[in-house]
DNA sequence: AAGCGCGATATTGTATACAATAATAGGCAA
DNA sequence: TTGCCTATTATTGTATACAATATCGCGCTT
């Protein structure tokens, strides 16, 4: 499968690795591109019109982000992160994301509180909108809440990690999620904020912790999905 | 200054970027590299027999883990973090470090124990010896210390979190630090480790915060530094 | 003598060419 | 037909060539 569906609107003249990453980035995240797909160099090199030099610099990138990986002499693919990986993705929030909240709050007044509200008002249009491109900018929304938050804690490095995290989570979305409807529940969000505006810190961790729960039920972490079981797979 | 002070021993035949990368890391992690040093491609990459290609995505991988500090049409250097950058870090690893200890705390047993009282004795076998490249092992001694904890929460993604963390300390230090004797105080290691055998987390959290507090007291992050304060520098 | 501008030089940015490895298909033998 | 082996093809890995940009020094001007 070539990646037809990468480039949105690139057209425009000299393109560089950053750009072809956040592109093959975006495409990930809002799931264009399918944990397993082939991202061949020259293919990607064609489609925005650069050379590979380039495209190996974009996709050693995305490998160092973990959303790509790349098998010697073998090319790079949309990663599939294994169970295992998944659970220390939804762990790892859950160890980060409280401790992101507790160092933001103190810097969370009015204007943060309207921008974070902004952010929801456009997750709740997305929600009430229909078609493929609306679920996929809903997934990418429903992500940015979460960066946003971070980006509040003031701290850089923090929301590299939350970056990293946020994105991955997306991959794992795609692979093990049941449900079609949206990943992050709106409303979690919403009373999150709430907390955050009365300055009730332990509250909204609470309410964090609960909502990383919600959306790890909502994937389905069993062992099997590697080959191994496929007399499982058929005996049911 | 071009580093002739890199390859240790890489004479072996094929070096690869991954290579080439632990190699420039090591010596900066080591501070045989210091802060601000260009590591000029054609240099490196003679240094290493390889051509540009593969340092340039070595040095690619380094400037993502914010060890050096690429600038465009400019070359790349070792990173000099800036104070607030300086003050991040530490930051952070306020905030990372208990973590990691009480998600290690239930897997360390025996065992464990073990192989960090190893570390602690190599690290002790590197403080009575003298010499600059004994000053060196140390610094990674220290640094591998809080990186074997950190394998040990079994979490692959907070280990990574704190190998940068870890890395950027150190170049922290080398540009910040004020007395030239060892950067980590090797007794509050071997405290850490002992509340640990006792499964006294609580206490090992607060030794490591502590242990985190005296490495950045012996730092001088005030403002100055910047050439901005050429008056000030002389005025004293 | 100091400052400015311009040309020479060196270094990085990108594309391409070549080498090495893996995937594929076809044919041969059992 | 099935399995294996080989030749071919395609793709990645690395080096090199060329283009673009910045740096440095020289000479000119004021």
């Amino acid at each position: 499968m070539t990646p037809a569906n990468l480039a949105p609107a690139e057209s425009a003249i000299d393109i560089d690795a950053q750009q072809i990453r956040d592109a093959i980035r975006d495409a990930i995240v809002e799931r264009r591109l399918a944990p397993g797909t082939k991202l061949s160099e020259t293919d990607v090199g064609s489609l925005f019109k650069v050379s590979r030099t380039l495209v190996r610099a974009a996709l050693q990138a995305l490998s160092y982000e973990g959303l790509i990986s790349v098998e010697k002499n073998r090319g790079a693919f949309v990663a599939s992160p294994s169970v295992a990986e998944a659970q220390q993705i939804f762990a790892t929030r859950r160890l980060l994301e409280p401790v992101i909240l507790r160092e933001a709050a103190p810097h969370i007044g009015k204007t943060q509180v309207t921008e974070l509200r902004a952010l929801l008002a456009e997750e709740e249009r997305l929600t009430n909108q229909r078609g493929a491109p609306a679920r996929r900018a809903e997934i990418k929304a429903s992500g940015d809440f979460h960066l946003a938050v971070a980006a509040m804690s003031g701290n850089a490095i923090l929301k590299r990690f939350m970056d990293e995290l946020v994105a991955r989570s997306s991959l794992v979305i795609a692979l093990y999620g049941q449900s079609v409807i949206s990943s992050c529940g709106h409303s979690e969000h919403q009373q999150i904020v709430d907390a955050l505006e009365t300055k009730d810190v332990a509250t909204a961790c609470a309410l964090m912790l609960q909502h990383i729960d919600h959306i790890e039920a909502d994937l389905d972490l069993r062992p099997a999905r590697k080959g191994s079981d496929l007399k499982d797979a058929f005996h049911l």
